[in-house]
DNA sequence: ACCCAGGGTCATA
DNA sequence: TATGACCATGGG
């Protein structure tokens, strides 16, 4: 009998023949994969860029460098990626955070501390950490397997037909979840591929001309 | 001069 | 629980 066909997989394979690997995520450690997770909030990568290129050459890109820190100090470095006072708190949080868990130094250790569901809860009580931020540290600094839910992805797959786009964030990578195997290679590279088709091509006004999932979105047969 | 970007918190009803 | 205001820079 034939299995009903999986249309968010295909979905992948179509990104990824069109795209290739994305090798993300963007950032030599995990501590500044962390970093980049809050400052990238609503906020253009390119802003975000400039950013940590300030911590860094300030010597400042770990726990302990922005923990010393003032806020001023802090959100000075920080500027470029808007939100900056915001962001300052955000980050010290995020840091004392890691301290608490014994982390500081080697903020990937915090990965066999606990379950993938606790960390999860004690990530989203931190400060300024949501459940997409929460997600993209345990997937992207930590290699654990949740898939990643944004803006982008409410975009595409609410063009695709395949949400409505309103739904919680939780159902939503739920759907995802139940449709992939649970493979950590797999959601890096799909949210990735769904982050660069949202920026290029699936955009507020898309250019569904450029769009490799044509024949898949019903946006596209004017 | 707009609109948009890899969200989250907080006050209010 | 559900909305709306707010946070702010930089590119198109």
């Amino acid at each position: 009998m034939t299995r009903p066909h999986n249309t968010w997989i295909e979905v992948y394979q179509r990104l990824y023949q069109a795209y290739g690997p994305q090798h993300w995520w963007p950032g030599d450690t995990p501590f500044e994969v962390m970093v980049g997770a809050v400052l990238t909030q609503n906020t253009a990568w390119g802003n975000v860029e400039r950013a940590i290129a300030n911590l860094k050459a300030s010597g400042r890109l770990s726990c302990r460098g922005i923990l010393t820190l003032s806020d001023a100090a802090l959100a000075e470095l920080i500027r470029p990626a808007g939100y900056f006072n915001v962001k300052a708190r955000r980050l010290k949080a995020l840091c004392t955070f890691l301290d608490t868990e014994g982390a500081a130094e080697q903020p990937d250790a915090m990965r066999d501390t606990a379950t993938l569901p606790e960390l999860r809860r004690r990530l989203l009580a931190v400060h300024g950490v949501g459940e997409e931020t929460a997600d993209s540290i345990l997937l992207y600094a930590l290699g654990l397997p949740v898939f990643v839910v944004d803006a982008y992805t409410r975009r595409i797959f609410s063009r695709l037909k395949l949400i409505a786009g309103d739904e919680s964030y939780a159902r939503i990578q739920q759907s995802f979840e139940a449709a992939l195997p649970r493979e950590v290679a797999l959601y890096n590279e799909y949210h990735a591929l769904i982050v660069h088709l949202g920026k290029t091509v699936c955009r507020p006004r898309p250019r569904c001309a450029e769009c490799p999932l044509r024949v898949v979105c019903p946006e596209a047969q004017t």
